[in-house]
DNA sequence: TATTAAATTATAAATATTTCAAATATTTTG
DNA sequence: CAAAATATTTGAAATATTTATAATTTAATA
């Protein structure tokens, strides 16, 4: 009888880098890209690349630890990963968080429609702030 | 006196390769990137470049003509510019349309909240399709 | 604690997208 | 219709992001 060992699943190990950037993360309100939080943990770990950064981001949304989305071309990040949106001002790029979340009753019409076992969602809102406007 | 004239707005001309990029999108509903609409144009014009068609794309956008919006790590385009979202299998990475849209209500309850003049809006689903669960 | 398996790192290469500059094409105007 | 103004093209360089790989580090366990 031959027994095959299978990998269940992937573990994700911490490391330094990966904290470091995580705290980074949690320390701004500014929904930042990739290169901005490279700069700052540049600043504690010198040595570290911009690839460690990217991978170790996509790692912490696949565990839930924080958010992507992209804006104004560019992907951006977010610690904050209770159920919000964003807004963003097309003329001075600003983004705020919407506090508010869409009607349970909105994702079941949509599940039914298309016959989807939805589990994300998001919603990204555009305009201009009030002091632009 | 003098008299100076002013660019009120910017003028965007047709072009053979506007023109035929946004024929190849209309063709399909695949909400396919940048790279594979260049492939399909290329049988058309050969010797378009692929950063034609990304400026393309985005005067496209801004004319209102088609609709931008970020799946899978992939920027995709869509012809369909009537109100509808997108959902996306994480399975299989099929996108479909979602003809439902969010109520005025909603919109207006953001508006207020945070104070903006909102233009638009991005509604993106993800999850598993009928055929993936 | 030492061994080992597997995940993470840095570096570099590959892909995706934007920007720049000189040549070309389109539109407007005289 | 010709000249002037300006948008668009191609090609190349710059920036953003992902992927591949060999060396290193972490976590599990003997």
């Amino acid at each position: 009888m031959i027994t095959v060992k299978r990998k269940e699943f992937i573990l994700h190990r911490q490391s330094k880098q990966k904290q470091t950037i995580l705290k980074v993360l949690k320390k701004t309100k500014s929904h930042p890209g990739a290169r901005w939080i490279y700069e700052q943990v540049r600043q504690e770990i010198p040595r570290i690349s911009l690839g460690t950064v990217y991978r170790n981001l996509k790692l912490l949304q696949m565990d839930g630890k924080i958010l992507r989305f992209e804006m104004d071309m560019l992907g951006r990040f977010d610690s904050n990963t209770t159920r919000h949106y964003h807004i963003f001002c097309n003329q001075c790029g600003v983004i705020y968080d919407v506090n508010l979340s869409l009607s349970r009753t909105f994702e079941d019409k949509v599940a039914k429609e298309t016959d989807f076992r939805i589990t994300h969602h998001h919603l990204e809102f555009s305009g201009l702030c009030q002091n632009c406007s």
